[in-house]
DNA sequence: ATCCAGGATCTCC
DNA sequence: GGAGATCATGGA
């Protein structure tokens, strides 16, 4: 991908496996709308940036201030993983695997963006037996109740809420849960930080500690939050298109779909999920 | 009206 | 370890 600053905006010519729509809707994200064909608004650390694509090209920019090139570079090209190089991963995964080929090519737009850990915390614990809508809805009054401007709330912004007011905000029974997990990060029980030095093990047993948060959840906010590449949350999705495509239709545990993944796809079993997933959810 | 959703928890065996 | 009921909310 090469890149400029032009008129406050930033024009990307030559991008590579980036599909907009299909990194937006294919369930790693939440706060986010469809505006258009290949135009998108997004919010992410504080900021909402809106991305209008045609093809191979791409238009950022901010709504009420230009976007400059050094904070197009700090902010955006982390969050998109541009660094990284899809078509390698492709390529790995489904040089051997056919069905992984299929899937790829289904969407090969698909990136895993590097998101906040404590905001993906909390919205995956919402997403617990619930629909995207409703997952987008709810975080989106967390944000306008004790956000900032369209800034994510901080721990210490969420301190002094109580399970009544997240269920006033429409979290369902998820309320104890979120208290709960705000009361871990305050106490530094879990770190919300992207700190490599924290083993993936060690990060796991911080968050199946929260109540609420169980493996599949844990596997999500890895992956999403803290941009662990080995997760593979396994969700009723995950579990059927496992089954159906690479486990004959029979029944199978999730300890066995863990260890097939590990095997199958090592270090990039999470991109191989993302991939997947969005596949059966597009072709149930 | 009844069922169900990117699940987790509790109970019971 | 596994099967079943239960948990808010709202859309089909």
């Amino acid at each position: 991908m090469k890149y400029i600053e032009k008129n406050g905006k930033i024009l990307a010519t030559n991008l590579q496996q980036f599909n907009i729509g299909q990194i937006l809707e294919c369930g790693q994200c939440f706060r986010f709308e469809k505006l258009g064909e290949d135009f998108y608004s997004l919010v992410a650390f504080g900021q909402c940036l809106f991305v209008q694509q045609n093809g191979s090209r791409a238009e950022f920019w901010y709504e009420n201030a230009p976007l400059p090139l050094g904070e197009f570079e700090r902010v955006w090209l982390d969050y998109f993983d541009i660094k990284r190089d899809y078509g390698v991963i492709q390529a790995k995964i489904a040089h051997s695997d056919p069905i992984m080929r299929r899937a790829v090519d289904f969407a090969p737009g698909i990136r895993l963006l590097n998101q906040d850990p404590w905001e993906m915390l909390i919205s995956f614990i919402i997403s617990q037996n619930n629909r995207i809508p409703q997952i987008k809805q709810v975080i989106k009054n967390i944000c306008e109740a004790f956000g900032e401007g369209c800034a994510f709330p901080t721990p210490q912004q969420l301190a002094n809420a109580t399970a009544e007011d997240f269920r006033a905000l429409k979290v369902g029974f998820r309320d104890k849960y979120l208290v709960d997990a705000v009361a871990h990060v305050l106490s530094g029980n879990l770190k919300a930080q992207r700190d490599k030095s924290i083993a993936t093990a060690d990060l796991r047993e911080q968050l199946l500690a929260v109540k609420g948060i169980g493996e599949k959840v844990a596997h999500c906010i890895l992956l999403m939050g803290y941009g662990r590449h080995d997760s593979f949350p396994v969700d009723v999705w995950v579990q059927r298109v496992m089954e159906r495509l690479y486990f004959d239709d029979k029944k199978t545990s999730v300890a066995k779909i863990h260890q097939f993944a590990a095997e199958q796809w090592g270090e990039n079993a999470a991109f191989a999920n993302q991939y997947l997933f969005h596949y059966i959810r597009m072709n149930p």
